[in-house]
This record gives C-alpha cells, structure tokens and sequence, in this order.
DNA sequence: CCTACCGATCGGTAGG
DNA sequence: CCTACCGATCGGTAGG
C-alpha cells in the first residue's frame, strides 16, 4: 500500500505548473530553466524533480491541463441551432483563453517541443474540438465542398487563436465583445459563401 | 579602406539566413544551434560568425528579410475600391507564405527571443501592414467604431496567420483558393456587422 | 576559414 | 524503512 503523501500535494503539483507556464510563455520552453521554475515557487529544484521526472513533462502537463479546460468548455455548450453553439463556442473559449493567455501562448508556440507521441496526443485532442466546429459548418453552410468545411472551420479558429497576440482582456473590448464579433464575421460571411 | 569581399558574400549570407529559418521553425530559436546552422550550410560554426556577428543577428535577418517581402507584396497592391484591395492583400500574403513557410512560422513564434529594441522594429514594420488593413475596413465599413476597426484588422490577419498550423501550400487547395475564402467570410461579415 | 578551446550554464541526480 | 525534501555537484553542451 502506498504510504501518505505531502497533504498539499495537488496544491504543489498545481504551483509547478502554474509557474511553469508563465516562464515558458514569456521566455520560450528551451530558454526557461528548471532553476527558474523552481525559484518561482520558492522550491529548491529537486522539489520540482520529485514532483516531475523531467522538464518535458512539466510541459506536457500545462498543456494537458489547459486543453482539458478547452474540452470542457466545449463541451459544455448547450444544444441548439448551429449558430447558437457556434457563438456559445466563441464566448466560451474567449472566456478560457482571458483567465489563461500563458497557457494558451505555451499551446499555440510549443507543441514542437514535446516528443512526437505526447504531440500527437495534444494534437488530436485539438482536432476533436475542431470537429465540433466542423458539424456547426456543415450545418450552416451545407453547400460548401466537404473540403472546404476543414478549411472554414480553421479561419474560424483563427481568428479566435491569433487574439492572443493582439488582445488585452482587460481592455476596453472584453471576451464577449470580441467573440460576438467573431461569431458574426463567421456566420454572415459563411452563409453568403 | 576597405579589402574585397568574397565574390559570392550576399549568396553565402542567403544560404545562412535561409538554413537557420528552417533550423529555427522546426526546432525553435533557442533549440537550434549554431553548429547546427553552419552543418546546414556544410561550413564551419566560425563562417557562420564571420558573416554575423551573433545568433540572435541571424534570427533578426531572417525576420527582417520576410518582413520586406511581405511589405513588398502590401505596396503592390493597385489602387481601387476597398474590397478589391483586400482580396489582392489577401492572395499577395498567401502567394507570399506559400514559398516562405519556415520564415513566416519564425516570425509568428520567435519575436520574444528578440531584444526589445529590435522587436519594437519588427513590430512597427507589422503595425504598418496592419495599418493598411485598417483603412480598408474603415472604407468598407464606415459604421464600424474605430476601436472595434484595429479589431477586426487583427480577426482578419488571424484567418491569414493561422493558416502556417494547417495549411499544405501543396495541398488541393491553392494560395488564391484560400485568399479568396478568407476575403470572402471578411467581406460578407463585415458588411452585415 | 578551421581546430582547439574558454567561461557559463544547462537538465538531472548523488548522498544524507 | 518510508516519503519528502535540501545543498551540492554531476556529465555534457551551449554560444562565442
């Protein structure tokens, strides 16, 4: 049986991460080291090696994490006429990606980092939630070519993702504001298409 | 005064530039060595810091020069009425990424790892192709408050970026085909907005 | 334009 | 004899 482990346990674990994920985001995963990561928490850097066998999985788990949190917010859109999910989706992850811009940074800039089965774990996670906006497409749009729905359904991400390099979410423009522009965009010229 | 140059100095600086943006978009900056770059060119690491003086001038031409490219195909496209200018942006950038897709990714991913002086020149040099966008937007959709104009500047360039994480220049579907249904969802979208 | 190196710092692990 | 953690240092490699 295993014996008790540190009460705060998850508490560290979550720290790590936490930590892990602003250094990566503002320095890049190969220029952050485990000493940083480390002072960040206040540990010593074999703290974070007893918590983590290495630095990839540190990276491994912000993203997993953070695609978790995208999945569930996904798939907490409420049924309905395609258009609706479709502005419920935009809301949704614009609300994920406010509370969250290093994660979503570490995602979008360090996927290459990660070995090549851990990145196409991550990357068929993204797909699922891709396939979501797929199924709105086909609904909204059903003249487009097949082909062509992969293709709308990346502008659609788009325009969503490419905000973290020009968005302040603490701006005068909060997530709904820019979601509902989003939506919009994509509705009236997808219908048109 | 001074001494001759190499005959072939500019092609030699070409081949760098060009080796390490493919060493950088696969691998990132601070991944890729110099020793990696020079293997690349079949020359010694030492070459390498005789045509430049550091790692990061090499990164900072590679982004320069892609930068001056895209400005080019910006300036060439012909006077006319606002929606036409778009489209010919829209297929001028993508002609533009198609050839350059190790470049474009640096650029996109590797700003930070730049510093801060010579990140605010690329970035000004960005701000004014996005400034271009602007005033297109603003002709095409006079209604729009001017906060949300720089917005949807940016919503558009998002569509355009993004395209580096899944589009295959190879693929079936061409630079125009995917510059022309880009210009068309931005177009109808803001139109209806 | 190369080989031979340097100061520094990296990710990861030893003993206690 | 365990888990949780520390100070110190390992072998190897980075840019220059």
């Amino acid at each position: 049986m295993a014996r008790t482990q540190a009460a705060d346990y998850d508490e560290r674990r979550a720290k790590i991460v936490h930590a892990a994920a602003a250094l990566f985001a503002a320095r890049g995963f190969a220029s952050a080291s485990v000493a940083e990561i480390a002072a960040a928490c206040g540990a010593s850097k074999s703290l974070i090696y007893h918590y983590y066998p290495g630095k990839e999985d540190i990276l491994f788990a912000v993203m997993e994490g953070h695609l978790a949190a995208l999945l569930a917010a996904a798939r907490a859109v409420p049924d309905g006429p395609a258009p609706d999910r479709l502005r419920a989706l935009a809301g949704a992850l614009m609300h994920e990606y406010a509370g969250a811009a290093a994660r979503q940074k570490v995602l979008l800039n360090e996927l290459d980092q990660l070995p090549p089965e851990r990145r196409a774990r991550i990357v068929a996670e993204q797909r699922a939630i891709v396939a979501t906006v797929e199924v709105m497409v086909a609904e909204i749009a059903p003249a487009l070519p097949p082909r062509q729905r992969f293709a709308a359904a990346m502008l659609f991400f788009g325009m969503i993702n490419w905000t973290h390099t020009w968005w302040n979410p603490a701006g005068p423009l909060g997530p709904d504001a820019i979601a509902q522009q989003v939506a919009a965009i994509f509705l009236h010229g997808l219908h048109a298409s």
